[in-house]
DNA sequence: GTCTATAGTCCGATAGAC
DNA sequence: GTCTATCGGACTATAGAC
């Protein structure tokens, strides 16, 4: 067990830029609110991050990574064949736990903290976006149907961020349901 | 044709603050500029509209009537049947042209605008989806199968606005055939 | 590494002339 | 209905002590 302050603070810093732009919105996150939320004064927290834009910028390579590292997993379980890489995306984001509430509200903030603060900011996650689709060209479902599955899964969580509609746990099960189905279509032409 | 210069303002204004908003980015939603690109001063922008709030207010109202009346006629288009609601919402959303581009990127960034400004403000917004939901329960689709293609809308453009990710036409045509199909299965319980 | 204090900037809103 | 001028507040970032 190494003694990592600096690392420590890092991530207690960014713990507490998500936690604060989850709870009380994009607005309030603000250098001297977040530094008070992680219990470090805003010269503490520009010594870590040197702008408020490289704040922004350890948020979303942050959750790129996080989110990475559960497709991993969820890939990990997922038996080769078509729709594979598709199932394992919803297994990735449904969360394998019933209550995936809270950090997936976080997950999607980073990016809105981003596109506000500065377009460019979001260049990481494009990128991902990017690389994913041209994975999920060869995963052998009919053209669309994971553009389809991955464009909902967005949305709910669109949805849940912004507070816009509850899908109640009942038709959220249906929901699944519908997303699942569309990854054992037949392949017409996978490429 | 009557003379309502007033009526004339507001409008431009809204424009302004869209345009705006769509192409730079909501943090460079101030007042001054929107003025600016409404060819207004700030006091004259103010004259029309309060505060920044009630600026955000009518964005986000404009834009739930513009797509309700989109809506509407889409569903006069659209004979009756299972899923003839879920269509018309696709077809609203898609816009009858092969060219929604600006227009649907504008639809979304009010909301933008409205959550990172206060919360609060999209009440709206959220009693409108509230609606939806009602109504498409009574759709006679699958359970789930609405919703999906919902979300899936609201996905492609979230991805449109924040950049995220491009479909190239054709596979446009391929995802709207998708969502398409979900509204033509068959219905086991629609309620 | 973490703090306090402060410089410098930009914004929303008001006041009052025209 | 539209303008100019300005006030007060909030924010980012820097400087320098400890």
């Amino acid at each position: 067990m190494k003694r990592t302050r600096a690392g420590n603070s890092r991530e207690r810093i960014l713990d507490a830029a998500e936690e604060l732009a989850a709870r009380d919105g994009v607005a309030t996150l603000t250098l001297e609110r977040v530094a008070a939320e992680a219990g470090v004064s805003k010269g503490g927290l520009l010594y870590h991050f040197g702008s408020k834009d490289a704040l922004i910028e350890g948020m979303v390579e942050r959750q790129l990574r996080t989110f990475d590292q559960h497709l991993e997993v969820a890939l990990g379980g997922e038996p080769a064949g078509p729709g594979r890489r598709t199932r394992a995306m919803l297994r990735a984001a449904f969360g394998s736990a019933t209550r995936p509430a809270k950090r997936e509200r976080r997950a999607t903030v980073a990016l809105l903290a981003a596109v506000v603060k500065r377009p460019s900011l979001l260049d990481p996650v494009r990128a991902t976006y990017a690389r994913w689709m041209e994975e999920l060209r060869g995963d052998g479902l009919p053209d669309g149907a994971a553009i389809v599955a991955l464009a909902a899964l967005d949305g709910l969580y669109f949805w849940s961020l912004l507070g816009l509609a509850r899908v109640p746990a009942a038709r959220a099960r249906a929901v699944r349901g519908v997303l699942e189905a569309l990854t054992h279509a037949p392949a017409e032409r996978g490429t």
